[in-house]
Order: C-alpha cells, then structure tokens, then sequence
RNA sequence: GUGGUUUUAGCUCAGUUGGUUAGAGCGCCUGAUUGUGGUUCAGGAGGUCGUGGGUUCGAGCCCCAUAUUCCACCCCA
C-alpha cells in the first residue's frame, strides 16, 4: 500500500486532549443551563434520509448538504432504471435518488422535528428537549465556519406562549455569562414585522428579497441596501417607504412606538409588535434588581436570518468583545412538523454555536486555568519491586477519588519527572528502598518543589487538599 | 459556487537576481546530575521544500495543474 500523506477532510478538525477538555467545559456549562431551565436531552442520528433535509433550508441551504453517495453498484442502478422506465433521460434531478438517499444533518431543528413526530405518542406537550451534536455543511471554511461543527440546541414544541422566548433570552444571558462572556447582545426581531413592512411597501411577495438586503445594513450600510434592492425588484419608491424602517433608531420603546405607525395598517405587523411587547414584558418580570442582564437586549427590524421556517420570533446573540459572526440564533416556526404530516404544532428553540464561541473564549483567554490539568499524581516506578509496592498505593489514589497514574515503566527519574511536568500533574510520588523500608512516601508538590515524607494516609490528604 | 492568499524540520517561521552541502528559535534525544521536572551548560537526531507535471546546464525560488490553509463574496453557527 502506497504511503498517503495523512489529512482530514477541509474544513474538519482533530481535537486534542486540551482542545477536548476545553470544549467539554463549553458543552458542560450550556449543558448545565438547558437542565436548569427543565430541557431534557435526546441524541439523533448524524445521517438522515435525504428527502427529510431538502428544501427546509432554501435553495442555498439545499447546496451545502453534504449527501451520502448510496452503498452497492450506483452505475449498474443507473442502467437498470434507465432500463425499466421508458425515456428517462438522466440529469442532475433524475440521477440524484439513484446516487444518493442519505444525507449528513444540516442543523439539529429538522431532525428535532422529525422526532417529534415520529415519536408523537410517546411525548407529551409541551416537549422540552436540548441536543448537543456535531453538524455538518458543505461549505467554503473561512473565519469561524467550518464543514463540521457542534450546535447546543434547545427546542420546545407544542407551546405558543411566548414564555419561551423571553426565557430563551434568559437561558442565552445565563449560559454566555457562566462562560465568562462580559458585552453580548441579544438580537430580537419578528418574522410578522417582516411580512407587515413589506405588506405596507406592497410586495409581499418579495419579503425573502427584502430581509437578505436589509440583513446586510451592519455590513454593507444603507446605500449598499439601496443598491441592492433595485436589483432584487425594488422600485426608489419602496426604497423611500422602507427607509425610515431601515433606519429605525433609539430605545426598543421607541423604535416599537415608530413601528407601530408606520405598520398600523398591517394586522401581521401590528401582531408582531405586541408579541416582542410580550416578551419584553416577561423578561422584565423574570428579571429584578439583584438579577439584572447583562446581555443588551435589542429589538433589531434588520434582523432576517436565512432560515426560511420561522414565524415569529426571531434571535440573534453576537459577541461585542471580537469580531466573528453570531455565536448563537434561533426563533418561532409554526409548522415545521407540518412537512412531516403533523400539523397544528408550534416550536421555538435557541442554538449556541459552540465552536465559534470556542474561538470567542480562545481569543479573550476566558478558558479556566483549571482546564489544563487532569491527572492529579503520577506515581514513579524506580524498579520492579517498587512498581509491585505501588499497585495497591495507586488503587487506594482512585478509590479515594484521586486522578492517579503509575508510570508504565521503570525509565529513567529523569524521564517520569519530565513527563509529569509535561501533563502538568501537580503531585509526583516517590517509591524507592527507603520509602518501602519506612512506609513513609516521599510526595513532591510539583508546583512548588517541595517534597515531604508521609504515610499514605496523610499524603491522600495531602493531595485532596490541591 | 466566485475571487484572493498560504504551504520549507514535530511547532512557529527565515531563505537575496534561479547557482555548491536549505537555516533559526522552540520542542525532542543524550550527557553534565545512576533518587528529582521546570532554570543553566555541552553535544546530537530530524527536511522527497504540499503533490504531479513543465522550463532550465541547474528550481525551495519561474510556468501549468491539483490539494490544502486563511480571508472576502454568496450564504451562514
């Protein structure tokens, strides 16, 4: 077998033991928050049926599903098909089933939806669940994109109080702050304002036009929307009518008060107004003095996010503290579990991206000193009569709860005192003659270097101390 | 999908107009120290220069293709 130069796929990623021990604090302390606000955990699998991704994501979204090239002859069932059914013609479209049926998962909503469905009768509403998962999307890597990366979702169906939302604000303010994150903002906005302004301007149709320009605004400014507006089958008078929308500024109270005018013929925006309304005033009554947030909440109109199944409310969390792209969104969809034949069902849920906000943490040093070590004390091995004196010291190490590791062999000290100091463990236990004469252990604190004899019950205290 | 960029030792990077044997720092190994890491000193190992073609007497350097890194656009966590 010919040498291969050893590589991952691009836009994928090795995790090393610090790496994972760092992400572990991330998915532990979302994790911890989700129990807190009463979601329950489910896993699903990495791959779905196909047919149950396409077209829940909009045309792009379609584009970057990774897809499962089918197991078995896929030439041989190209040609047999080709066969059966008199003038097939193969193109992208008819060839696609024959090649493949599988598909890696997009994001953790759909298949949430999927499930739910699927195990409506064993559920019961309103059904809470988070799930922590790897996902996977054929695009381009750049800054803070990759091909495979982990969402923390949380999702609840079969709920239209919007409680949930006001707590997803909650539940993001919490789950950053934990993690050490000191200026973030919450983004807010209404799928119904959306539809209601462009209900106003007349071309509701366009809407899905309208939200990817103004989503822009941050990036682009207003002339870039402006231009590309008219691309898109906006006339300078739409152009006129949306620009106070656009421009909205001050308070959320104010900027609600402005809307309000400007949409107060649209019963769809006016409906969105009074649900952001609603959900402030909830998290106003989930708040106090003592509990204040300290995430900047702030309805935002040019707010669109591409997801073509939200309904209501739409989030948006972005870090203020270095530039990367939303660490977290989410919003309301009415009906997904329609397209799986369920209908009448409300779902609202929240996702962190845990690898940006990795990079996030990486960036302001906000990783814990504590993530760095994990074993707590190596115990030396001078020779095979020591090693056998060691056995039961190190069992009596982890019964006692002790992260301990006997060096494997007898190398030199040298060697296993270097090692220790490498894996950053804190304690080392020295096994020689005199020790075993004496019963008394000799235990060098590795950070000080001091070193003590004691007798292993002390130098178990010792080490449970730190 | 479009445009640009990166790739040289385990890691981070130098390498002049194309010219003998491709360098540094860190790390690693050995010793000073046969029961002691992190500091110091002495020595050592380690490279098909991303890959495949081409131009040339001669290519790490020039040309083409391809992979990869990072970045921007589209879009998005």
């Amino acid at each position: 077998m010919a040498n291969i130069k050893p590589s991952v796929p691009k836009g994928t990623r090795d995790f090393s033991p610090v790496e994972m021990v760092k992400r572990n604090y991330i998915f532990d302390t979302i994790k911890s928050v989700f129990r807190k606000f009463g979601y329950q955990e489910i896993q699903t699998p990495c791959m779905e049926n196909l047919d149950t991704l396409t077209g829940k994501y909009g045309d792009e979204g379609d584009k970057l599903i990774f897809k499962i090239l089918n197991s078995g002859d896929f030439w041989k069932e190209a040609e047999s098909k080709k066969e059966k059914v008199a003038g097939l013609e193969f193109n992208s479209k008819t060839l696609l089933p024959i090649l493949s049926e599988k598909a890696l998962r997009y994001d953790l909503t759909v298949p949430f939806a999927r499930y739910v469905v699927m195990h409506q009768n064993e559920i019961s509403l309103p059904f809470r669940r988070f799930q922590v998962q790897p996902v996977w999307r054929a695009d381009r890597p750049q800054k803070g994109r990759y091909r495979e990366f982990y969402q923390c979702d949380a999702d609840v169906v079969g709920s239209e109080s919007l409680l949930n939302e006001a707590e997803f604000v909650l539940l993001y303010d919490e789950a950053l702050s934990k993690l050490g994150l000191k200026d973030f903002t919450i983004k807010i906005n209404n799928r119904k304002i959306l539809s209601g302004i462009a209900e106003i301007i007349g071309k509701p149709e366009l809407i899905v036009e309208m939200t990817v320009a103004i989503d822009k605004l941050d990036k682009i400014g207003f002339d870039g929307i402006v231009k590309e507006l008219l691309d898109r089958g906006f006339t300078d008078a739409d152009i006129e009518k949306l620009k106070p929308v656009i421009l909205l500024e001050g308070s959320n109270e104010q900027k609600l008060a402005d809307l309000k005018s400007v949409l107060e013929t649209s019963v769809t925006g006016l409906k969105g107004i009074e649900e952001i309304e609603t959900i402030f005033k909830y998290v106003s009554n989930l708040t106090s003095q003592s509990s204040a947030l300290n995430a900047r909440v702030e309805l935002d109109i040019t707010l669109a996010r591409g997801l073509n199944y939200y309904t209501g409310a739409i989030f948006e969390v972005k870090t203020n503290e270095v530039a990367m792209g939303s660490i977290g969104g989410g919003g309301r969809y009415d009906d997904l579990t329609g397209m799986f034949g369920l209908k009448g069902l409300t779902g609202a849920g929240i996702s962190f991206g845990a690898d940006r906000i990795y990079d996030v943490l990486e960036e302001l040093n906000l990783f814990p000193a504590s993530t760095e070590e994990t074993t707590k004390v190596l115990i030396s091995n001078f020779d095979a009569d020591a090693e056998l004196y060691a056995l039961p010291v190190l069992q009596q190490m982890r019964t006692n709860g002790i992260a301990a590791e006997l060096y494997p062999s007898s190398a030199k000290l040298k060697k296993q005192m270097s090692y220790a100091d490498n894996k950053k463990i804190p304690f080392v236990v020295l096994i020689g003659s005199d020790e075993m004469n004496s019963g008394e252990l000799t235990l060098k604190d590795m950070r000080s270097g001091d070193q003590q004899k004691l007798q292993l019950g002390e130098l178990i205290e010792r080490i449970k101390q730190g």
